[in-house]
DNA sequence: GACCGTTATTGAATCGCTTCATTGCCCGCT
DNA sequence: AGCGGGCAATGAAGCGATTCAATAACGGTC
């Protein structure tokens, strides 16, 4: 019976440790849960035997046997956005802090595969899932409804309340950056950026809307773009440049590589230097916003911040599971550079 | 149709599928893993209670029963870094395609967080592990030795032949940027990059190094930096300024924000235009090497290839556990575009 | 109808852990 | 001595799957 032969391969068990170290297998399981209730003395010998065989404690029967886990699962649209990126940061921050595990999926931008991830995080009954996909992909809606895991989800919106939530108040941004440029004196605005039927778009494109009408004589026109690419942006400024030098004084993109592009074209063009000539903003705080030849003056999406709190929703649903489902929306905020600004303005 | 169950209930089991299809549990178990071996009628009977009741598999179940796992698990040691979006990517693609899943765990450039994450691999007993860390990061060297996963390296030479392996080499991505300038008649060269402890630019340094020596009337200088990015171009030209003009005609800068930094300054004084002065190349790809508003020839680093060559690695490793463990070399390839080339060349 | 080879289905054993009701001990009190 | 209470440690009963030897059912043949 006291067979110990266990042939090279298969990692020990917790049983190996038990006898190894000559006692329970459940104190062994103590050792490693509930450290105060074994002695001193004990724990030692057994930590011990845990170095001595190299054993590696099984997650899997862990969490089968205790029906919980200590890992949450985060499904992120695209990890070649940055913004994801600060969204995952901000998820595990948190989650280090409380002892859990984050695991990634990445979709890529496929459907199918966020429906996939999806699934493969409920099989592995990680203990709770924080959902960011796109505005664009529409599949969630079809398995969403039937979710049983805790699930929050990250700059979408739930249609029922179903679902906790982290949003950004997209036209409160659209108006920061009107504003912006209306305080600075601008009076003819245009307004570039698209395809319109991404629904962040349209609120950035609402909000700037209603900033302006505020302002009398105060004007705002609307290009829309095919995408929102520095090419979008180059493209767009040829036309403009075409309307001849004074049509407009403040450009609101909505994303920085649409802004970079149009000031990299606009600004060798006389008559319409920027700023003096013609203001811009982008959108999104882009790694590069900053670093271009001209700063780029943009509204900061914040993504850190929509991870924290997105993890803080879901401990509170993972903790307290009868807790009412509830959005939160962060606001963007105005950080000012040189394309509206000018040269005079440093930043730190 | 019509019953939405979706509150609370514990999860229904293989068990309780089978008690409401009328059948045994391990047909159950059948169904999903060898229909083959089941009745056409049954396994339709099956599927109906599956739906019915919403089931979902419980993988730490499937996976401790069947001592084996479908996910393998990938350490990165920063997300932020586009270049190990590119490896994911690449491991990605390969492993689905074999039906396998991959689990990201982000490392954020932290040691400690990069063993923490192999541990918990370990313990998730996932079938095999990728682990792509920065060339900074010593902490593996103590984890490595002990592991027994399955195990292949991105980007990290492994001292000893324990593991299997991707790298880059570093200096011939270095010798082919020198070569660029040099067939392009550029004769008093300059490499810009650090710090210098790092191995990657090292070996890039000592490609460029080799490359010219092979040229009877050409040198190269070295400044090294602090850093690699923009900022540091920025400072790093103004001293090149200070040198006056013609004391160099063509730069090698070790990343390509550093060649970004490098052209805006230069571009704008007398004596030093991008390209008929002095010729650019940068290192990396990055995505806004070619966006910027003098496209960067740059030297590419084969991400996605090095991702998708490990996950080959892997897939090896797990399938026959005596495969002889190997190191894959790739080398990275040049991208001209306008700073060596001028604006005639247009690209696509 | 008896016999036999397939093909389907069954259910108990097993994976490695957590849990928890028990048991054993030791010590102080009455 | 006897009793009660606190710790430590024990070990069997799950957790929810996979496996596989054993059994049942099903046709075909002679």
């Amino acid at each position: 019976m006291t067979d110990s032969t266990l042939q090279g391969r298969s990692l020990p068990s917790m049983a190996d440790v038990a006898s190894h170290a000559g006692v329970a297998i459940g104190t062994v399981s103590n050792v490693l849960n509930n450290p105060s209730k074994v002695r001193e003395t004990t724990r030692r010998r057994v930590f011990a035997s845990i170095a001595e065989l190299g054993y590696v404690r099984n997650d899997a029967a862990r969490s089968l046997a205790a029906g919980s886990s200590t890992s949450v699962g985060l499904v992120v649209a695209d990890l070649g956005n940055s913004f994801f990126v600060d969204i995952a940061r901000g998820v595990e921050q948190v989650m280090r802090r409380r002892g859990m595990d984050v695991l990634i999926v990445n979709s890529d931008v496929e459907p199918t595969r966020e429906v996939h991830n999806l699934e493969l995080l409920d099989r592995s009954r990680v203990a709770g899932i924080i959902l960011a996909p796109l505005d664009t992909s529409l599949a969630k809606s079809s398995v969403l409804p039937t979710r049983s895991t805790p699930t929050v989800l990250v700059n979408y919106e739930s249609p029922t309340l179903t679902y906790s939530g982290v949003q950004v108040d997209e036209a409160h941004g659209g108006m920061l950056a009107a504003e912006h440029l209306l305080t600075l004196g601008r009076r003819r605005l245009l307004f570039v950026g698209g395809p319109l039927f991404l629904t962040a778009i349209q609120r950035r494109w609402e909000g700037v809307a209603r900033a302006v009408s505020a302002v009398s004589d105060a004007s705002v026109a609307l290009e829309e773009t095919r995408g929102l690419n520095i090419r979008h942006g180059r493209e767009l400024a040829k036309r403009i440049v075409a309307m001849g030098p004074g049509t407009y004084d403040g450009i609101i993109a909505a994303s920085d590589l649409l802004a970079i592009g149009l000031v990299q074209v606009l600004n060798e063009v006389p008559g319409f230097a920027v700023p003096s000539d013609v203001a811009v903003t982008g959108y999104d705080n882009n790694h590069f916003a900053s670093e271009s030849s001209i700063p780029v003056s943009t509204i900061a999406q914040p993504g850190e911040e929509m991870g924290s709190t997105a993890a803080d929703l879901l401990l509170e649903l993972i903790e307290k599971p009868q807790t009412q489902t509830r959005t939160v929306t962060l606001a963007p905020r105005l950080i000012p550079r040189t394309s509206t600004l000018g040269p005079a303005w440093h930043r730190d």
